[in-house]
DNA sequence: CTGTTAGCGCCTTCAG
DNA sequence: CTGAAGGCGCTAACAG
């Protein structure tokens, strides 16, 4: 009984197989590759065997740079601490499966720099194909990408200057569903309120379908609040905006109703309207917001929730399409959200 | 001007580079490697050019062929939905960027055969060593790695019979902490909620060192109530449990006090007991939680916040420190949790 | 200082 | 049905 298992044993090779099942590497490469019509009985089994006694798994590596691929799928996600990204996630994860991908997944955790080095590595890790939700507008960022023939799929967000298939939520079908519903719901002091969204394309979206949808129904288009919280300063001076807003339509007798652009937006603001007004501070304002947290229900929060799970496994086929070389125009891909009404914006 | 960049070109590689700056591949290896002293300037300057001119990026893959080692690190994670989990991922990438290493994130989604099936993956890209916040305590999970000469660390959770160094936090020393805080907040009616425990060993010694804090205090130690969130049934029995208890306290004219073992089961108590009790069920009862998730602030949960980033970048440095070829005893590392008082937990 | 020569582990013609 | 030989992109001795 040979101690092929130590821990110290480098792991063991094709040749090692071959040698152990007494045949040439060809064969067991055949076996390993499914191959396994060509092969008599005998030989088969003495290969099983083999493989089975070394404990033997072929080096992805090896394989991938003799084939010229390595199914590797990078992901680089902009921020794993918003759930919608952990949502979008698992729908990768489940569509790298169903294809025999192998994700590869980064986190730039908001920094540029992350963004730019993990572009980098994942470059000359040569993986097959990337499913970007990019952090900046920054199109040099993605160039190495171009340089190295690595097709891509944005998520969510659009770069200026990088054509590839993006695929996201129609944001202006779930803006005119959520305002519809604040209407009817008798709002009529509705504010928007927004990271900073010259740089993101979603967020774009958002702002101008909403004062477009506001606009359409004749109403008035308070502007729009512009929450950065990367910067206490700046966000402090939107928080009071905010309440000004609330004590504005208070003054009138009416509850001001605020629209969150995103999930991080509609925490900022709870966080602060509590921290105000205390633990009934939904008696003062309405919110909304687009994107389905796990604590929008914990204290009922009217949201908009977007199919992210689709997001995540139709973003893996587009790649997966192209990397099967499918050229053609850049494909885009809105699915609709979907509103899930609750106290937060009881008439 | 040729069309070095074009996306049909297939990447350059190094005797491309060679060729290019009309030298031999070995120095352009030199190079790479920064061996840059024993280059001639006017060598090392042509095949800068070269490579800026091919757009050349060596291929990982290969080196981590020839030389026994990529520089992949994986991190084989449980639940990213739980936020604990995203948190020590900032830490393990901060150490990885540090170290040099490429962090390859596998999400198993709370399903084993996820497990099982990344595990195997990772073995067959052969990562040089993984960090491990395991699922199930099945330790022929782990199997696989042993055969492969993997080093892995495990977080937050030990597995039976696997022995590896492990890191997370001091839950002895954190449930005694969270206990006296509600002693001394007045509370007497306390009661610990934990999902299914036996298999899990953090939740084990959470669970263990909540009765022996209580019994040590002389005080009665009412059963452990066990939620199991992927059984809808069985969670809602042990709610029905959790509301006996409320009214039961009440009865006696006290407000029962929950302990929630980690973030998921306080969110689930949180919400069955809004759904119960209406926004203002904390009135009646108070809840403490293990973990630190965003909402906990915002519904004022008071909590035990802990070390995420920590755990996660000394879990890098201790696969590091084994993939260097440290030998020696398994290591243990139990960091300190830091309570964070709410007003959940309020007299 | 620089180039030549072997492989790393695997797959793929191409002959048996 | 089976095996030997060559090469994927790169590094690591060896010579010059």
């Amino acid at each position: 009984m040979t101690d092929s298992q130590s821990s110290t044993t480098r792991p063991a090779t094709i040749s090692d197989v071959a040698r152990e099942a007494g045949t040439g590497k060809t064969s067991v490469s055949r076996y390993l590759n499914g191959e396994t019509h060509v092969l008599s009985v005998d030989l088969r089994q003495r290969i099983e065997a083999a493989i089975a006694r070394l404990n033997y798994r072929p080096n992805q590596m090896a394989r991938g740079l003799k084939r010229g691929r390595n199914r590797l799928l990078g992901m680089l996600a902009a921020d794993l601490t918003n759930p919608y990204t952990v949502e979008v996630l698992q729908g990768v994860e489940a569509a790298c499966h169903a294809l025999g991908y192998m994700p590869l997944i980064c986190h730039a955790a908001n920094e540029v720099e992350m963004e730019r080095r993990f572009l980098q590595l994942l470059t000359t890790y040569r993986v097959e194909g990337l499913i970007v939700n990019a952090l900046g507008a920054e199109e040099d960022v993605l160039r190495p990408l171009r340089g190295a023939g690595i097709p891509a799929v944005l998520v969510d967000r659009t770069v200026e200057g990088f054509e590839a298939d993006l695929i996201g939520l129609d944001n202006t079908d779930a803006i005119e569903t959520a305002l519809a519903h604040l209407v009817a719901q008798g709002f009529d002091a509705i504010h928007f309120v927004v990271q900073p969204f010259e740089h993101v394309s979603s967020r774009r979206v958002r702002e101008a379908a909403f004062r477009a949808a506001l606009a359409a129904r004749g109403l008035a288009v308070p502007s729009t609040v512009v929450l950065d919280l990367n910067e206490p300063g700046a966000a402090a001076a939107a928080l009071a905006d905010v309440d000004a807003r609330i004590d504005d339509a208070a003054r009138r007798g009416v509850r001001a109703a605020l629209f969150a652009a995103n999930a991080p937006v509609a925490l900022a603001i709870a966080r602060h309207l509590r921290a105000r007004f205390g633990a009934a501070w939904q008696q003062q304002a309405a919110l909304l917001s687009i994107d389905d947290p796990e604590w929008a229900e914990l204290i009922g929060i009217t949201t908009i929730r977007q199919p992210t799970y689709e997001i995540g496994y139709k973003a893996v086929e587009f790649v997966h399409e192209r990397i099967d070389g499918a050229a053609g125009d850049v494909r885009v891909a809105m699915l609709p959200g979907e509103l899930i009404a609750r106290a937060s914006t009881a008439s």
